[in-house]
DNA sequence: TCATTCCATATTGTTGACAATTCTGCAATC
DNA sequence: GATTGCAGAATTGTCAACAATATGGAATGA
């Protein structure tokens, strides 16, 4: 999937992130060094510059002497996760309804167009990108870099979260939701625009099975309880 | 400053964390790799994972084939830090008065009992741990990784945004303001809580010079105009 | 005197090899 | 039959040497 040439840190990064997005990469599973340096063909040092960005990512854990390991993120994180969404993201709105510049909303509207077109034409890697870089996009246009770097965060672990738990075949978070929160947002429609966004949370979260014990079956707590 | 066996990693972190906030590493000056090896006593290899750290907590900018340089936060940045704290700690302190144990009472108040102690002293390092350590501590209690995570970024950048703007030679964030913040959330006091802390917070931040153009004396642009 | 080019030096980036640790399979023992 | 102990293999952690790049200053010319 790389070049002759070796991948730069960023490349890696990306490509591990689709990985587990899109559910070739499980929790749980191991990224020996090695191998991803014979994969990447990269020396190990920038695999593990690659390893250490995705632990700060939450999409790897790290164990000492033991290696990196695909998280498996917990019931309680991904409740937590989607609670932390619901503050940051109103503050996004809030912000972007303070008024909101032509190219700015211009920018808005071809995003979600774009996710349209991926959505029809059932382009998977373009889907998930799209419809995470859609609450990006948000907070990038919010104009406050630390928001944008917070939402680069929880979207990568949302990420992960819906790529464990989701339920359905469909992709949640589509365009039409999107949509009309960009609308409110244009119009300057703060109480609409935050309602939107809460009640589009809500329902990327209800599409979730997030129940506990889930497939433990091989855990040891489960076996002894 | 240190053993003669190598630090590791999070002690080299923590040691040029309180350097910068001490304001004995100032802002702009380059952090040699090499130089930094044989101060911690370890190799390169090491620095460049706390470099790498450090640069995730925003406290120094990694220009590639230059090197590591204390960072210099612009005004808009650190209104922005100040932005997030503001929303980010409402939330946390919300979700505190929903209910707190008896045994996170009990630490909130040790904690500010310790401040009152290092502030008496006057032991600079100290007061400066424990005075971010403060808010830190109120996000871990609150239960939320995210949060916490996320008060960690914002603390450190904090301490960076004090330490260069910071006006009088007092630190603020001192001890009275917490204990009323912490009674009222001990309290159930929610509407005291959120009220007192975003004072505090505003507090914190008029201490601050935040003037544009400032101490530009080496800057080219300045040198131009 | 000032701007430009070039070279020596200093610093970062990368690689491969070696050391330390952990995992795995097998045999011995209770 | 299950558990423990032990060697071999596999994997991560560390290091020092080498390559690539940027910096600063001297030499050159206008």
């Amino acid at each position: 999937m790389t070049d002759q040439n070796g991948a730069s840190v960023e490349q890696i990064v990306e490509k591990v992130w689709l990985s587990i997005a899109e559910r070739r990469l499980r929790p749980g599973v191991q990224l020996k060094e090695e191998q991803m340096a014979a994969i990447f063909n990269v020396s190990r040092a920038r695999i593990r510059q690659a390893l250490a960005t995705l632990q700060r990512d939450g999409l790897v854990m790290i164990i000492p002497n033991r290696g990196a390991f695909v998280s498996k993120p917990s019931v309680d994180e991904a409740r937590d996760v989607f609670f932390v969404r619901r503050t940051v993201e109103r503050c996004v709105v809030e912000r972007l309804c303070k008024g909101i510049s032509k190219a700015d909303a211009k920018r808005l509207r071809e995003h979600v167009a774009k996710e349209r077109i991926a959505n029809m034409e059932d382009i998977t890697t373009d889907i998930i990108k799209l419809s995470g870089g859609f609450h990006l996009l948000l907070a990038e246009t919010a104009g406050s870099d630390f928001l944008f770097a917070t939402m680069r965060d929880l979207i990568a672990r949302s990420s992960l979260i819906t790529a464990v738990y989701r339920n359905t075949n469909r992709f949640n978070c589509g365009p039409d939701e999107h949509a009309e929160i960009v609308e409110s947002i244009v119009g300057n429609n703060v109480d609409k625009a935050t309602r939107l966004m809460a009640h589009h949370l809500e329902h990327v979260e209800s599409e979730l099975d997030l129940t506990e014990l889930r497939d433990l079956s091989h855990d040891l707590r489960a076996a002894l309880a």
